[in-house]
DNA sequence: GTAAATATAGGCATATTTGCCTACTTTTTA
DNA sequence: TAAAAAGTAGGCAAATATGCCTATATTTAC
């Protein structure tokens, strides 16, 4: 695992989600019901804890009604 | 786990990264080493056998000079 | 058509993610 | 400020991804 490089990843791609949840208007629950995964999950997510699946963040971005390069863009 | 909709996707994202792949003139062998991961992972993933991770597909896009949107494009 | 290159397949051990759970902290709102 | 809502933290078991490896199949190039 390159750490260093995977963690400032992480770390950045979880604030963003963050911010982007916030300004759609959506709690860590509300997402994590329409996604049908855990609200823990979200939480790890966005403090940049995990790296969750290619699938999964394509149902967020499809969830929050954001386009999958807005997940990227930081 | 939502089955067979992970599944159609993970097969649609396979397909889809080995076109962009040939387009682009990488082997298997050659993504994974840019990477830093296995070969065998490589056609895991294009066959849709498994979800990789975000970070991983993030990485992919930028190996193979495209924007992360169109490893989503189908 | 044969050799070389590329891709598929799968086993196995290890690492990581996920779901489920409880508890605690921080933020919001009444 | 007090209560409610939202978010953080982490343990644990099960599921899944990954690395490493060998073997086989398919495609490409000569």
């Amino acid at each position: 695992m390159d750490t260093s490089n995977e963690n400032l990843f992480l770390i950045a791609f979880g604030n963003n989600l963050k911010k982007i949840r916030k300004n759609k208007g959506f709690t860590q629950a509300n997402l994590a019901n329409d996604l049908g995964i855990e609200i823990s999950q979200i939480s790890r997510i966005e403090r940049g804890v995990i790296n969750t699946s290619t699938y999964t963040s394509y149902k967020i971005s499809k969830a929050l009604g954001v386009e999958i390069k807005d997940l990227f863009d930081f």
